[in-house]
DNA sequence: AAGATTGTTGACGGAACCTTGACGCCCCCG
DNA sequence: CGGGGGCGTCAAGGTTCCGTCAACAATCTT
C-alpha cells in the first residue's frame, strides 16, 4: 500500500473526504476530482496506480469517462466503480465500459482497501514471486537477484527497485515522476538523485554487454526493452 | 469469453452444475473439482485462465488452497472466491490469501461472468487497444513509438503528442485552437510554434513516403486520413 | 569505533528540444 | 489585379534535459 498513487473521482464531498483520509492513513497519496473535467486534466498530467470512480457525476458520468480513458487515452490503470446503484444492469455496464471492479455504496472501507490492493498487486505482477524476464535479463524478486546472460549482477538496493519497476512495466515507458514517486513517496529528494541511480544501474546492466536494454526517451521517461533503431531521416 | 479455460472448485453439486452450464453456454470450457485434492492435480496438469473457488470445501478450505497456489506452485492465474460468507473478515481473508475477487452467494450469473471477463482481459492486457492505426501508420502509446510501413520513426515529444491527438480524432478535423489548447493548456506560445511542429511532423511522417496522410484544411484545421491525392508538393 | 556500502548532491559538457522570426508561396477576397 | 492572411520552409538562439563523475553524508557491518 506504500506510495500508492490514487485518483478519486467523486462528487459527494463528505464521502470523498472519508475515503481519502482512510486511504492516506494507509499510506497512499490521493488526488481528488469532483468532476470528470478536472479528472481528465489530472489523468493526462500524472500517473496514477488506480482510479476510484463514482458513476453519478455532474456533467459526464463515470461510465462514459472510463470508456474515454480506455478507448481514447489508452490508459490501462485499474478502475473501481464506486456507486449506490446496485442493479445488475448497472454493474454489467461498469464492467462493459472497462471497469475492473464495482463496489456498491455503502461499503466498508477495509473492503475497498483490500480490492485496491488486489488490483494493484495484479497490475504490478506481484501475485506470485515469479521472476521477471526481458531478453536475457532476469530478476528474481524472492532472492533479490538479477542475472544477465546467466551472470549475477551486483546492484544496490535502489538500483534493484528501479530495475524491478522498469521490468514489470516493460515495454511501457515509465516517467521520471512515476519512478520518483514509487521510490520515495512524498519525500522526493530535491535534486534528481534518480539520474545517478540510473547511471549506476546502466553501468551494471548494460555496460558489460553489447546490447543496451535500458533506454531513455528524453523528456518522456525510461523503458527496458530491446530497441529497434529508428530510421534516421534527420536532416 | 471465447476459448476461455476455467477451473471450478465447488462442493455443492447443484450450484456447480448451474455455474458450469452458464459459463459453457457463454463459450468457456470448464473443468470441475469437488475438492482441493482433485483441483490440485488438475491445476498442475492443465493451464487455466481463471479459477472459481468456493471457500467451504471438504478437507482443505479454499483460502488455504489459494495460498498454496500462490506460494508453493507460483501460479498467478486470477482467482475469484465464491461463497455464502458475506462478513467483512471473510472477504479480507480472501484477498489476503491471494484472491483477485470475492463474490457472495447467491449471485447473478451475468455478474459472475462479467467479473470473470474483467479479470481475464486484464491478465491478457486487453484492457486497452495497444496501438492506434491509420493506413500503414501505427502509434504505440505505451512504447512511445511510431511506425510507418513497419519502419520506426523518430519524433520529438511534442510531435508525438500532436500525432497522437490527430490519430485519436481521425478522421475528424482538429482545429488549430483545439490542438494548441491540448498541447499547452493556457500557456500557448506567442507566435505559432505549432506550425514548426507540424512541419517537423510532416517531415518525419510524410516526406519519406509516397502518400501524404497529414492534411491541412486552410482556415479549418488538420486531419490524418488517407486521401486519394499523392503529395502535391513533391520536391 | 572504524571501515564499507549506499544514497544524495552538485558541477560540467553536450545533446535534444522548443520557440521565434524571416521569407516566400498560394489562394481568397476585395 | 493586387493585397493580405494563412501556411510551408528553414535556420538560429536559448533553454531544458541527460550522461558522467566525484565528493560528501548517511547507514550498516564488523
Amino acid at each position: 500500500m506504500n506510495n500508492l498513487s490514487i485518483l478519486l473521482v467523486e462528487d459527494h464531498r463528505q464521502l470523498a473526504q472519508t475515503v481519502l483520509e482512510y486511504l492516506e492513513q494507509e499510506g497512499a497519496s490521493v488526488d481528488y476530482a469532483g468532476n470528470t473535467r478536472l479528472a481528465r486534466e489530472l489523468v493526462q498530467e500524472h500517473h496514477y496506480d488506480l482510479m476510484l470512480l463514482d458513476v453519478m457525476l455532474p456533467g459526464e458520468d463515470g461510465y462514459s469517462f472510463c470508456q474515454y480513458l480506455r478507448k481514447e487515452l489508452a490508459l490501462d490503470m485499474p478502475v473501481i466503480f464506486m456507486t449506490a446503484r446496485d442493479q445488475l444492469e448497472d454493474k454489467l455496464e461498469g464492467f462493459d465500459r472497462g471497469g475492473d471492479d464495482y463496489i456498491v455504496k455503502p461499503f466498508a472501507l477495509p473492503e475497498l482497501s483490500a480490492r485496491v490492493a488486489a488490483l494493484v498487486r495484479r497490475q504490478r505482477k506481484e501475485v506470485t514471486a515469479n521472476t521477471l524476464q526481458i531478453a536475457d535479463l532476469e530478476l528474481d524478486p524472492a532472492r533479490q537477484e538479477v542475472r544477465r546472460d546467466g551472470q549475477l549482477l551486483k546492484l544496490s538496493p535502489t538500483a534493484f527497485r528501479i530495475l524491478r519497476i522498469l521490468m514489470r512495466e516493460s515495454p511501457k515507458v515509465v516517467s521520471r515522476e512515476q519512478l520518483e514517486h514509487e521510490l520515495w513517496g512524498d519525500l522526493v529528494p530535491d535534486s534528481d538523485a534518480l539520474r545517478s541511480h540510473l547511471y549506476n544501474l546502466r553501468k551494471a546492466v548494460d555496460k558489460p554487454f553489447d546490447i543496451a536494454l535500458l533506454n531513455t526517451l528524453p523528456g518522456v521517461g525510461f523503458s527496458i526493452q530491446e530497441t529497434a533503431q529508428p530510421h534516421s531521416n534527420a536532416q
